[in-house]
Order: structure tokens, then C-alpha cells, then sequence
DNA sequence: TACTGTTTTCCTGCTT
DNA sequence: GAAGCAGGAAAACAGT
């Protein structure tokens, strides 16, 4: 029954749902990533050097405080200089490179850069169990060859007068490091019970509104939007009722079970690791005006689909059967 | 480049 | 007191 069948008639066959997309789900439940960009298929070299080339240039801050870093400081100086926002940005192209968004990647790997040079790398592997390993050998192989660091930049910053796709060698030396599963070298300072805190701390009163961004800039893909991501959920049986159940699918409404958890998955498919409910709420309530969502009042955690909200529907609620 | 829509973040006050 | 809800304000980002 739909409720706002006065409203719309929906086409459930319509509704395409990729298997894909919870299948990463399921194979990182521990680690609760869903990790979009690495569903979509690169088209070629080239957009994955411009996604590397993004995420170098881009400039980054931690809270008004901050000093403003540029997003290519990391590549002049030791590790052991950078300061958080530089390892952030070394994050970054660490993860175009891998192919992946920076949200993907652990953040408590963001360190300042003498704590993070003294990783060893099991202490990569205990904060990433994805990709510490890989990120390990970039960072040290990196650290011991400033001739492919430079290679690298020098790849993607064109010079003047010069396109930036001269350097082949550049390319290629910046790729192999990408694509390699064993450093060539490695530094002395892996061994390290360094007790080093994973929390990035702002201590300082942030202004409202929203930080720059710390992550890549994200392709022409759409990741969708939360109340379409959140509909998915009810559509998948890895998700709900674990996650997410039909509290009365006879009147559309839905309960949020786990939604620390709901609103970590939607802030991995962001590339945000600082997602809460109380955010995911808040844009949940700015559905209401639009009549995708409606509130349930008095009800904790439960919200209702509007009449503009398509695709809800399922011939299995709940999957009870 | 400007504009608009969609989040994201922070906040205060209220309710459960 | 904690958690959640409601909604204003400001800002970032994406799409057109």
C-alpha cells in the first residue's frame, strides 16, 4: 500500500539497486566504509592524474585557527616538518593515487608528521587495515626518494611556459610508486611504541558553517543524495532492519535502529569522516519543507516519507521473508 | 561568473 | 544529564 498513491505511482521495477555498493559494505562491517569511488570505474589515466593533480593544489585548513597550508608544502620538506594539515594533504594525493577518495582512508592516520614518521608499519596497518600497508611503503619510499617526490609534483604543477603532461618519466615514476605492494627501501624509524594520540582536536570555537573541504575534489559523479542514500537502506536487507527498519511501512515510516552507524556509512560515501546523526538530522529536516521526508512527532528516530519521495517502496518490508 | 540547490556545521532552546 | 528534535544562520560545494 502507498499511502501517497493520490500523490504518484511508482515503478518499483525502476528502481535499480547496486549490488556493488553494499557488497563493500559487507566486506568492511568492522570498518563501515562505503567507498563509492572505487565503485566507478576510472575512464582513463588521465582522470586519475587530474584527480591527483586536484587533490596536490588544494588548500586546506583545520578551524579558523589554523594557519592556512598549501596543499604542496608536504612535498618540500621531511616528514618530520609537516605539520597535521600538510599529512592531510599528503593524505590526499596518497589516496588519488591509490585510487581512492581521502575519506576512505582512516583519518587517525592524520598526524602531525613527527608522529606519524615514527609509525611503524604495523602501527599503519593497526590504524588502516585497508590501506595502511600501501600507504606505509608511499610514505617511506617517498621519504628516501625525493627525486620521485619531486618527479611527481613536477608531473602535475605545470611550469611556465610548459603543459603539464611533459614529464612522462615523472608520470610513471609517481605511478609506480602508486601501484607498487613493496618499498624499495625503508626507512630506520618503523620501530616505534610511540603512544601517538589519533584525535584530531580542535580546541579552539570553530564559526558556523562549513570548513573548507579535506578531501579530494570528487568527479562528475553524483553521490547521490542522503534522502535517496537512506532510501537505498530500507531497500537492502545487509542494512535494514539492522540499521534501519520499517517502524509502519503501511504509512511509510522508517526508524533509524543504529544511527551513529547510518550516519558514519553516509559520511564514508561523503568522504567525511566527521558525519554525526545530529548533522544527518538536520539535513534530514530540511527534507521536511520539501516534502520528501515528514516528521513523526513524538516519535525518537523515526521520520516518514513524504509524497515527493520516490522508489520507497518494496514488496518486502523489513525482509521478514 | 553568477546563481541556485543541497548539504554541512554550529548553535540555542526545547522535549523525552 | 544525555540524547534527540527543531530550526536559524552561515558557509562550502556541485550543478546549471
Amino acid at each position: 500500500m502507498n499511502p501517497f498513491s493520490d500523490y504518484e505511482k511508482t515503478d518499483i521495477s525502476s528502481v535499480v539497486f547496486n549490488q556493488d555498493y553494499f557488497r563493500t559494505f559487507e566486506e568492511n562491517e568492522d570498518h563501515l566504509l562505503l567507498d563509492m569511488d572505487s565503485l566507478v570505474q576510472r575512464k582513463d589515466e588521465d582522470l586519475l592524474m587530474s584527480r591527483i593533480y586536484d587533490s596536490s593544489m588544494k588548500k586546506c585548513s583545520l578551524g579558523e585557527d589554523a594557519e592556512e597550508v598549501d596543499g604542496t608544502g608536504w612535498s618540500s620538506k621531511p616528514i618530520e616538518d609537516w605539520c597535521q594539515e600538510e599529512t592531510i594533504n599528503w593524505l590526499m594525493t596518497a589516496a588519488s593515487c591509490l585510487g581512492q577518495s581521502y575519506g576512505s582512508i582512516q583519518q587517525g592516520l592524520a598526524l602531525p608528521g613527527k608522529d606519524l614518521a615514527a609509525l611503524g608499519r604495523h602501527d599503519f596497518v593497526a590504524r588502516d587495515p585497508v590501506y595502511g600497508e600501501r600507504l606505509y611503503n608511499l610514505l617511506h619510499t617517498q621519504a628516501v626518494s625525493s627525486q620521485c617526490k619531486s618527479a611527481s609534483l613536477d608531473y602535475f604543477t605545470p611550469r611556465h611556459g610548459e603543459q603539464s603532461h611533459t614529464d612522462e618519466r615523472g608520470a610513471e615514476n609517481f605511478q609506480s610508486l602508486c601501484n607498487e605492494d613493496e618499498p624499495q627501501a625503508i626507512g630506520s624509524n618503523n620501530a616505534s611504541d610511540a603512544e601517538s594520540d589519533n584525535s584530531i582536536e580542535i580546541s579552539t570555537k570553530r564559526p558556523p558553517g562549513r570548513p573548507r573541504l579535506l578531501k579530494t575534489k570528487k568527479n562528475s559523479t553524483s553521490q547521490g543524495k542522503l534522502w535517496e542514500f537512506i532510501r537505498d537502506l530500507l531497500r537492502n536487507r545487509k542494512t535494514c532492519p539492522s540499521l534501519i527498519c520499517w517502524e509502519d511501512y503501511s504509512q511509510a515510516k522508517f526508524r533509524f535502529v543504529r544511527s551513529d552507524e547510518v550516519a558514519k556509512l553516509w559520511g564514508s560515501r561523503k568522504g567525511n569522516t566527521k558525519m554525526t546523526y545530529e548533522k544527518l538530522s538536520r539535513a534530514m529536516r530540511y527534507y521536511y519543507k520539501r516534502k520528501i521526508f515528514l516528521p513523526v512527532l513524538g516519535r525518537r528516530l523515526v521520520y516518514q516519507f513524504g509524497p515527493n519521495a520516490t522508489g520507497w517502496q518494496t514488496d518486502n518490508p523489513n525482509f521478514r521473508f
